[in-house]
DNA sequence: CGCTTGCTTCAAGTGCACTTGAAGGTCCTA
DNA sequence: TAGGACCTTCAAGTGCACTTGAAGCAAGCG
């Protein structure tokens, strides 16, 4: 059986900055991935992988003739924009949200670009907070080397 | 009945550098704050303020004498600190760790700085993180900025 | 042929950080 | 002295983000 392109390249716009940045285990055209391919390299667990696609965070999954998952790079880019909005504190339903608003093309770009900036500006309200945490942690670290310090020499 | 000062101010160097910073509410000496007050001040839940007490991450919590909880700007120190290594991710257990090793005084000054400096790391690599996906919002935002503006001019 | 490996679905369970409910005590004001 | 506001404890419930278990299918190997 050929091996089978999920990204007909020359497709609607459905949201082409996706596709920005890092390299592939496996080259465009040869990249279909098991579950556990990308649970491995993705770090999250493959029930974690079915769980994402069962909520519709992770859309549209290939399957082999046999039912089996089969994941492409298109999934891994996700994947990885997935764990980015994870560690701003995103809830998964606004991922969720942010997904279905992928989907349904480029009518949504606009409120896609509300949520991005949104976020945006939520992340760099919590960098300036642990900025913050960053010079608190800093004046007890010396605080503490201090005393253990005098107490040596005493 | 006279204010009553918890801290008696030439006590063991508990923890000198948990009072550094910020303004309280009331001045040492008529600091004794109800559970509500404290609750309104550290946008804390009056129950989230008992349940921590009960698991031991906010100790020694004076009494009135009919047996409602008597906060001071020790504890208003405290909760702010509280606050920051829960932003930062730290779990709850590892901040009652922490508390008791603050209870158990100076002799765990090392272990104290040791936690801290480990946060620290954690902090610093959360924040270049957050930083790369600033960037990655901003490819996006323009990403989708730019079809905006692509599309209303056609 | 049978075993192992790796996948499948569906349902139930887990861990964390609280939140809510029930029942009751104390103080102040009308 | 009755009501209301505010506090108390203890136990049970909630929401989120997964994790684990049970039962079964499909391909490859000895």
């Amino acid at each position: 059986m050929p091996v089978i392109d999920s990204t007909p390249v020359t497709s609607p716009p459905v949201d082409v900055c996706v596709a920005a940045g890092t390299e592939h285990p496996r080259p465009d055209g040869q990249d279909r991935y098991t579950i556990s391919e990308v649970a491995a390299y993705t770090g999250l667990s493959a029930p974690t992988l079915r769980w994402y696609e069962e909520i519709g965070l992770l859309p549209d999954v290939e399957r082999s003739h046999n039912g089996q998952r089969r994941f492409g790079n298109r999934d891994l880019d996700w994947l990885a924009f997935v764990r980015r909005l994870r560690l701003t504190g995103m809830p998964v339903a606004d991922m969720v949200h942010f997904a279905q608003l992928v989907k349904r093309g480029e009518e949504t770009f606009d409120e896609r670009r509300q949520i991005l900036e949104r976020t945006r500006r939520e992340v760099l309200a919590r960098m300036a907070e642990l900025q913050d945490t960053v010079a608190v942690l800093d004046a007890k670290i010396d605080f503490y080397a201090g005393a253990h310090q005098a107490s040596e020499r005493a």
